[in-house]
DNA sequence: GCGACAG
DNA sequence: ATCTTGTCGC
């Protein structure tokens, strides 16, 4: 698929930084999506033994849940693991790999947070402005942000607060397991973005999306 | 100064 | 992320 908007990786974290808040503005936070047929998993693990990055994208039929496409590709590594400036280091493996990709993907699920980020951008949303498809930003643990604890069963959320203002949401998507953090990516509301989660995740803690990814990733890592 | 900190 | 022992809650 088609990249729409290109910016240099090889910057300082100063810039980087700067460039968060830039991007961040292009970010829309409402749905702007109307059938939903293919969705899109991705993931990216750190080989020691090459000292690459491994990013996997795979695409799934949104009923079956079932793959059609995938595409897995090595990348070397050009920016260090920092909380907040994540987008900098797995990005680009990640965007390679959707360049290869033929189906376009009508959302896609990130592992990682997109507007739960300190400067409101983060890897779900650079992604999603990068691609210009709806996204949205699912982690397994809280970067910034407040809550309590949602209630036990599936379906159950509370909100994540930071300076009293909801950056996201805290889902439970299986009964007594320990709940997600949903946000933002881009093109789409927090409420469409819960509902997609929930119906991503019959089985599991995690979407789909990101367990096929992650084990695409894993099976290519031998 | 100290703790927190997506993967 | 990955590794790994002791601790805590049900």
């Amino acid at each position: 698929m088609e990249q729409i908007l290109n910016h240099p990786w090889e910057i300082s974290e100063k810039e980087a930084i700067v460039l968060q808040y830039s991007l961040a503005e292009k970010v829309i936070k409402q749905d702007e999506f109307t059938e939903v047929n293919y969705v899109a998993g991705v993931d990216v693990a750190y080989s020691k033994r090459s000292d690459s990055l491994i990013a996997a994208v795979v695409i799934l039929e949104v009923n079956s849940l079932k793959p059609v496409e995938s595409v897995v590709i090595e990348d070397k590594v050009r920016f260090p693991y920092v909380p907040g400036l994540f987008s900098f280091r797995e990005l680009p493996p990640i965007v390679k790999a959707f360049k290869r990709i033929k189906i376009k993907p009508d959302l896609i699920v990130c592992d990682g947070q997109g507007i739960a980020h300190p400067r409101r951008f983060g890897l779900a949303c650079h992604l999603g402005v990068l691609l210009d498809t709806p996204t949205i930003g699912c982690g397994k643990t809280r970067l910034i942000g407040t809550f309590v604890e949602p209630e036990s069963q599936r379906g159950s959320y509370s909100p994540l607060i930071d300076n009293s203002e909801v950056i996201g949401k805290v889902l439970r998507t299986q009964n007594n397991v320990k709940p997600i953090f949903v946000s933002i990516g881009h093109r789409i509301s927090l409420e469409t973005s819960c509902k997609w989660i929930l119906e991503l995740s019959p089985k599991y803690r995690l979407p789909e999306t990101t367990r096929q990814a992650d084990h695409l990733v894993k099976t290519t890592l031998t």
